[in-house]
RNA sequence: GGGCCCCUAGCUCAAUCGGCAGAGCAGCGGACUUUUAAUCCGCGGGUUCAGGGUUCGAUCCCCUGGGGGCCCA
């Protein structure tokens, strides 16, 4: 190598011009960075896998050719050693001594590796004299060249540039790449489980003329072709509901929804959601279906139903949960009887006596669930239904079969945060119209996230919905739910402000 | 939306009261045939987020803007 550096002075950082000229060298040898095809014999787990515990020194006389990337350089005047990973973050040593790849090649090595970049080595499988499984080169060859270097490996990266540059985090951060892995199972345990229930997975629109289902600010583009304004929807409710009118009585969707609305360590515009009807079921079977499926994906990422948080406390999701009404879970925290019967005014006393500021205007059942809300939701940490809520809070659910000013609805709260909530639907179509008109009165006094008046889904309903249970889940939240982390480390590219 | 904290070398972070901008890892040169964050000797590397202000002098104090984090609503 000479000291002349091959690409002129700019503003790269030295190590970046480092690496530039290593690459330029090679092109200028004749050797290429970047080759198009890099044989392969095993992969480094398969290397592994097939020497499990070989003595130190060991030396097995199978031939093997690896590829991937350094993460550790140790060069030595005639032996050198590189830590090499693969994508699933196995790690396998590489070794080259003067005795077997030549003078040439040893500096060749010396002067073209560097940390980060991606190398095929071929020679056979050994122990070091540490007992370091690794492979002894016959040769080498780079497989592509790093013109940026890695991040200290040792350190932390810093918050900001994990999620900016995932790509580093899953090079480095073993739990980074689990992440990953863990979305993924659950994702495909959840439509294993519903396919073993015999429901039918649809996907419905994402760009609506109308947005509803939910209390959200929705975001709008435009269509050019119908000159119209669009909705990102918030919700995949209402054209489910239509498909269960249409006789898709077992129906579920698990995709994108987007909200207008904070970001922050629990809040991303756009997140996953699962939306689950079954005709002929209620809430409670909806419970016993959430339950399940929840066990199973833990049981799916875990081997069991323990759940193990980053910071290492581990927590039991198997077994029943806990059942409560609202009102007794309300009672149990302030200490006195609360019932659908309590009158707003008692019932300020308590908010009192508790600190719970409240504003003038609500009713008994807005005041039970502030009071849920501040004193109650936090301290759930084992999964949770919490269920029959007042109507008023609840203006889309069938009122309860058994007390008309309750609705039949329960939302799951699992470690202090609700995960899912369900509804044994309100099919009534007079009802749901009269309920609806309300809404979209709100909307048009400019309440930007009440629902829009939505006649097509009406007429569906006025076909007649059979009764049925519904349920949605947030599948990130899910993803928090195990692992105990912040939404943007469950998403694998969140959205950040552009960089300056 | 409100409050608090942060932004310094490729990465992670120091810098006392406002007084020559530093460390570890990484990099470069040299030594080293069994390393495990290798070791030893030597060397380089900075628009201290940007702009403005105060000051003899600003990484530090003040203002504006940008980016990030935490808490609250």
């Amino acid at each position: 190598m000479t000291d002349e550096p091959r690409i002129p002075d700019d503003d790269l950082p030295e190590q970046m011009r480092v690496r530039s000229s290593k690459r330029a060298d090679m092109l200028e040898a004749g050797q290429d960075p970047y080759p198009v095809e890099v044989a392969r014999t095993h992969s480094l787990k398969a290397v592994r896998e097939a020497h499990p515990d070989l003595e130190p020194g060991a030396e097995t006389g199978e031939t093997v050719t690896v590829v991937g990337r350094v993460l550790f350089l140790r060069n030595t005047g005639k032996l050198c050693f590189a830590k090499l990973v693969e994508g699933d973050g196995t790690e396998l040593q590489a070794m080259l001594s003067l005795a077997k790849v030549g003078e040439e090649e040893l500096a060749r090595w010396k002067a073209q590796v560097d940390r980060g970049d991606h190398v095929q080595v071929t020679g056979e499988v050994v122990a070091s004299k540490r007992g370091e499984l690794s492979v002894m080169a016959d040769s080498w060859q780079m497989a592509a060249k790093a013109i940026r270097p890695l991040p200290n490996a040792h350190g932390d990266l810093s918050e900001e540039t994990r999620v900016r540059q995932r790509y580093v985090d899953l090079i480095l951060r073993p739990q980074a790449r689990e992440m990953v892995r863990a979305r993924s199972t659950v994702l495909r345990t959840l439509r294993r489980q519903f396919e073993d229930r015999g429901y039918t997975e649809v996907e419905t629109p994402m760009l609506q003329l109308l947005h509803g289902g939910a209390t959200a600010r929705p975001f709008v583009t435009h269509t050019n072709a119908l000159d119209a304004d669009l909705y990102l929807r918030i919700a995949p409710e209402l054209f489910l509901k239509r498909a269960v009118v249409g006789g898709i009585e077992r129906v579920f969707e698990i995709n994108r929804v987007f909200r207008n609305e904070g970001i922050d360590s629990t809040h991303s515009p756009e997140f996953a959601m699962l939306e689950a009807y079954q005709a002929y079921a209620t809430y409670d079977d909806m419970a016993i279906l959430t339950r399940e499926l929840i066990q199973e994906c833990v049981r799916a990422v875990f081997g069991s139903t323990i759940v193990r948080h980053s910071d290492g406390s581990e927590h039991d999701l198997g077994g029943e949960w806990r059942s409560v009404t609202l009102h007794e879970s309300v009672s149990e925290a302030v200490g006195e009887s609360v019932t659908p019967d309590t009158s707003a005014e008692e019932l300020r006393k308590i908010a009192a006596t508790h600190e719970v500021a409240l504003k003038d205007s609500w009713s008994a059942g807005e005041i039970v669930l502030e009071l849920f809300e501040k004193l109650v939701e936090h301290t759930l940490q084992a999964p949770t239904f919490v269920r029959d809520y007042p109507v008023e809070v609840r203006p889309l659910t069938r009122q309860h079969r058994d007390d008309p000013r309750l609705a039949e609805a329960w939302d799951l709260v699992v470690f202090g945060h609700e995960l899912a909530t369900a509804y044994s639907e309100l099919v009534d179509p007079v009802e749901q119209r009269a309920r609806l008109q309300a809404q979209s009165l709100l909307a048009a006094k400019g309440d930007p996230e009440a629902m829009q008046l939505d006649e097509d889904f009406l007429r569906a309903m006025e076909y007649g919905m059979p009764p049925t249970g519904g349920m949605g889940m947030g599948v990130d939240r899910l993803l928090m739910t195990l692992t105990g982390t912040g939404i943007r480390e469950t998403i694998l590219f969140p959205l950040v402000r552009q960089e300056s």
